[in-house]
DNA sequence: ATGTCC
């Protein structure tokens, strides 16, 4: 018997089911048969109280009985907490799950950035301010997942020129896929950081060291690309720059330290109803809380570094000097001041846009991106969107394009392409102009970035060891 | 976005 059917049949998921499973794998062993287990969970689920010593059941019904009792004393607040949204037509399923991010009671205040799409929890693009607590999924799976752009002291005409220089520093300088890692491990500091701070982060800690400098899957990449400035600015003349760009994050590592406390979050709050639990959160004084917050922030060490091994080794391989950095985290949570008051701003797939803060908005393999520079507002919580959004589906976009219309595409604006999957394609985004213009109350334009080189991982890429 | 377990 599976998840799904004992769901169907009432026992809630989370927490619950793996000890559901568990019963169920008992009770076989004790030679009942389907039908007779789906009638006695129908039974256990109506009243767990009667079963609560059954020595095949009890353990299922007294963690029912709690869960029940949980979700019966649960009151919902009465007025959502204000949330704004930026850009017009969000999906639908973004928008719902901001409406239901707002009805936390630890909730403060939210916005929706106009490259929302539903993820886990809260949209990707969701911003939300909570107190004195953290939750795992507003921060996101990949925790400090990334930006980093250096401008390189090298000819722009070196991607045609020398081309394969460049594509040669990116293939052997970071890797991808899925579990990728390197055999022979990048040095950097962040490997002399506290690692037992979480029990996760203490086990994780040598395939952590062994993915340093890697750049993994999804919407991940690395490439090279030009940088125009119409101004001076950022210590630059007005001009075109050869630029790397690097997105990614903290990798398995980060990943793991998600799934284990988004179920220590989980546990903590069986209150919640359904369409909340993805939204459970570990108050800050708790031990579970500490113990996230010190290996979220340490995973934004580790996902820095990571970029830091990418930009140096590919600097390295080419031998030029680097004229400027610029970085900023999209998948993080900090403690910041708004209206007078110490929050906990989550800004998973959003960008920090403080007065004056520097950040980095991708398009897509085939479309600008932008530095921008953060006007502060606060109705977004200080934050802009991370990149153009989505406009479809992974699978839509498999099943919707061929790569010939796709080389066409991307033949007609310069870009080389090295590797990615079929769902990474320009024409799956959103446009990024229409994208920046429905925040530009919330950033200003620096300087554009056109993508030449890119690397992403292939379709289904499995490590090679 | 990641990588594993019934």
């Amino acid at each position: 018997m599976k998840a799904r059917e004992l769901n169907n049949l009432g026992v809630p998921k989370g927490p619950v089911m793996k000890i559901a499973l568990e019963a169920v794998k008992n009770a076989a062993k004790d030679g009942n048969k389907q039908a007779e287990m789906r009638e006695r969970i129908s039974a256990v689920v109506a009243t767990p109280d009667s079963f609560t010593a059954d020595p095949i059941w009890g353990t299922l019904a007294s963690k029912l009985a709690g869960v029940f009792e949980a979700q019966a004393r649960y009151i919902g607040r009465e007025d959502p907490a204000p949330w704004k949204q930026w850009g017009d037509g969000l999906e639908a399923g973004a928008v719902d799950q901001m409406v239901n991010a707002c009805k936390l009671p630890v909730t403060v205040s939210g916005a929706l950035m106009p490259d929302a799409h539903q993820g886990y929890g809260l949209p990707i693009g969701g911003v939300l301010a909570t107190k004195d607590c953290v939750i795992p999924y507003a921060v996101g799976v990949d925790i400090a997942c990334r930006m980093k752009m250096t401008v390189l002291d090298l000819p722009v005409e070196t991607l045609n020129k020398d081309q394969d220089r460049l594509r040669n520093a990116i293939e052997r300088e970071t890797l991808f896929g899925v579990g990728a890692g390197f055999r022979k491990k990048r040095e950097h500091d962040v490997l002399d950081a506290d690692w037992t701070v979480s029990p996760i982060t203490k086990l994780n800690r040598d395939k952590a060291w062994k993915q340093l400098g890697t750049s993994g899957s999804g919407n991940h990449f690395v490439e090279f690309g030009v940088l125009t400035l119409d101004h001076e600015d950022l210590g630059l003349e007005a001009g075109t720059y050869l630029a790397l760009l690097s997105h990614s994050g903290s990798r398995g590592t980060g990943a793991a330290v998600c799934s284990h406390y988004s179920s220590l979050a989980k546990e903590a709050h069986p209150e919640l109803p359904r369409e909340l639990s993805n939204l459970a959160w570990l108050d800050l004084d708790s031990e579970a809380g500490m113990e996230y917050w010190a290996a979220m922030n340490l995973m934004g060490e580790y996902a820095a570094a990571n970029h830091a091994c990418i930009h140096h080794a590919i600097k390295k391989n080419l031998s030029v000097d680097v004229l400027l950095d610029i970085e900023n985290h999209h998948n993080f949570a900090w403690k910041e001041t708004h209206g007078g008051e110490e929050l906990i701003v989550h800004r998973k797939g959003a960008t920090p846009a403080g007065d004056g803060v520097l950040g980095i908005i991708p398009g897509s393999m085939g479309t600008p991106g932008y530095i921008v520079r953060g006007k502060g507002v606060e109705a977004s919580l200080r934050s802009a969107s991370h990149g153009a959004g989505r406009r479809m589906s992974r699978t839509a976009a498999k099943a919707k394009f061929n790569w010939k219309e796709v080389k066409r595409f991307l033949d007609q604006r310069g870009v080389t392409l090295m590797s990615a999957g079929l769902d990474e394609v320009p024409m799956a985004y959103k446009d990024i102009e229409e994208v920046m213009a429905s925040q530009q109350d919330l950033v200003e334009s620096v300087a554009r970035f056109d993508p030449k080189l890119v690397k992403m991982a292939k379709a289904g890429e499995r490590p090679e060891d």
